[in-house]
DNA sequence: TTAATAATTAGCCATTTGCCTAATTAGGTA
DNA sequence: TACCTAATTAGGCAAATGGCTAATTATTAA
């Protein structure tokens, strides 16, 4: 979780994840919708492996990179659960 | 969205909105709960305080800190809608 | 007004972060 | 082999983070 949770403190990390959300994208694509150079982007993507949020599958000469979703569900049902958010049946007697 | 993300980063942060979550505490009651300096929890009631995720209340010589729940589940919730977790109705025909 | 207590802010230092340019690695092709 | 493209890693630098001790502020009480 608190990998998960320093690579989503950064907004440009997560628009990454939220790009790669709709479809897998390969690192060009991804650094050509940033104002920053490739090698920025690619530190970015590093730590987002880093914390299992993506992974990367090369085909040829590029890297294509897939959102974990999974992890990301974890992360965030881990916080919530960690301070009773979102859980509609709380305790004895409500519903 | 983003102090708010920045703020959870920590785990001493997270900790102590966790203890929070419970009751409201005032500074020395938080500080005595973690292995570091006052001055240092001072800081991190701070970057919390920043974030709106808590508010104090002084009486007397003491200050109290009470978290702020809702800002906590804005910023969550966001971060869901932001992914699209944790919606049970994603499109038409579902459910 | 002086002293005591709660808690902060100030100032310093080591480490991490985030960006850049330059160099390197990996794979495909003439 | 030699070369081209995709993308990384290496190295350097300014700013931010997170910790500490010392000094300051705020409030109450003698």
């Amino acid at each position: 979780m608190q990998e998960v949770l320093k690579a989503l403190a950064h907004p440009m990390r997560r628009d990454i994840l939220a790009m790669l959300r709709t479809a897998p994208r390969n690192a060009s694509e991804i650094a050509a919708k940033f104002d920053v150079t490739k090698p920025t982007v690619s530190g970015h993507l590093n730590i987002l492996k880093d914390a299992e949020l993506i992974e990367q599958v090369r085909s040829g000469t590029t890297l294509t990179y897939h959102i974990r979703l999974s992890v990301l569900e974890e992360a965030l049902g881990g916080l919530m659960g960690m301070f009773d958010i979102g859980n509609e049946t709380k305790k004895m007697g409500d519903e």
